[in-house]
DNA sequence: ATAGTCTACGCACGACCGTGCTATTTTGTC
DNA sequence: GACAAAATAGCACGGTCGTGCGTAGACTAT
């Protein structure tokens, strides 16, 4: 029995999906509604339903694609700058960037469902989990990267760094949303360039 | 079943607030239902909302009754340091400990909703909105104290270094719920000593 | 003692939710 | 072109939600 999956299935599911994820942002993961998801993409609430089986695939599908989107959005055109203290730099400016111009209409998703899931055990929750693990960790590659080429403050731990600038870009998403205000965005930019700063 | 009349209405409130704002934390100030608040305390629905008369009526009590404790908890053990740096790293330690120990399940309250109604107009975000301004002023009005007593590195501002507190606390508290490891919050701790070292 | 307010409950309504079940239409494969 | 499977819609179910209504006990003021 080949399962196979057809095209205009597909179409839908990137339609849901992408609306899932954008519609989570603001109204959290366990807001996201399937009715919620019919009505902004014009289906039925069985037909968005039958596509994914059940609500948490659904949810599981939104998460899938808000990572694209970050790879794409943030830590692709990062990779242009060389590893180190650079490519830190272009990951922390991208990710200011992707809260600001509102990728997402409700900030960043992870930092989004990060603080909504956080005290919530599940499988939704391990999943959060595991890529903002990723996220932390490339953070700190790069830190150990330009320690290695002596691009830091003596005495700054790559780990401790990595995890400095993450509490910093989370508290910025969720401050800017609150308050409106893009100065607060350019604050913390001006911030972390100023700890990326060898003297 | 007998029916406990008129044991005593401010008992109750209190009672309910209390367990509302607890709920709040983990569930979201949305996802704050008058019947788990009714089943946490015993009392029935009709009975919870009786004595608010309105679901948004209860929010913004279990607002005012997180207020009281983040001011418990937080803003009066630090009031005993002098104005200035040492008060600035009373209030940040503070906050972390009562993140870290779970003063609410769901860390610290006002970062939870914070991060929940941030995209979301309305009556309660404006309202976290302004005590969310009145934490970062307390914070800011301290670091003008330092900077006015030569306790800080120089250039630094003190409206930015409180944004960046206000923001490394955010974070660390969204961190350590998601990944439940108290090293977070010992990382973030250690970060914002250094920050407030003058050398 | 009586009236009136506050507390607290049971009940029911309409709205929305996730999810099955059953059609009907569309598509890809032989 | 036949046929199976996928896609999508309609409908109904049980559940939860916020909220009104009626009622009854308990305290307060007269």
């Amino acid at each position: 029995m080949p399962r196979r999956v057809r095209s205009d299935g597909e179409w839908s599911r990137k339609t849901i999906v992408d609306a899932a994820a954008r519609i989570a942002t603001v109204e959290g993961l366990e807001g996201l509604s399937i009715a919620r998801v019919a009505e902004a993409t014009g289906m039925s609430k069985s037909g968005v339903f039958g596509l994914f089986g059940s609500k948490q695939a659904l949810q599981m599908a939104a998460i899938d694609e808000a990572r694209r989107v970050f790879v794409d959005e943030v830590i692709r055109p990062a990779l242009d700058a060389p590893a180190g203290v650079q490519r830190l730099a272009a990951l922390c400016d991208g990710f200011l960037d992707y809260v600001r111009e509102r990728v997402f209409p409700g900030g960043c998703f992870f930092a989004s469902v990060a603080a909504e899931m956080g005290p919530r055990p599940g499988d939704l929750r391990d999943r959060i989990r595991e890529e903002q693990k990723l996220w932390v960790g490339l953070l700190a590659e790069n830190a150990r990267a330009a320690k290695k080429a002596d691009d830091l403050q003596k005495g700054v731990e790559p780990g401790q760094l990595a995890l400095e600038l993450s509490a910093l870009l989370t508290g910025a998403d969720i401050a800017f949303l609150l308050h409106e205000d893009p100065q607060i965005i350019e604050g913390v930019r001006n911030a972390i360039h100023t700890r990326l700063r060898r003297t």
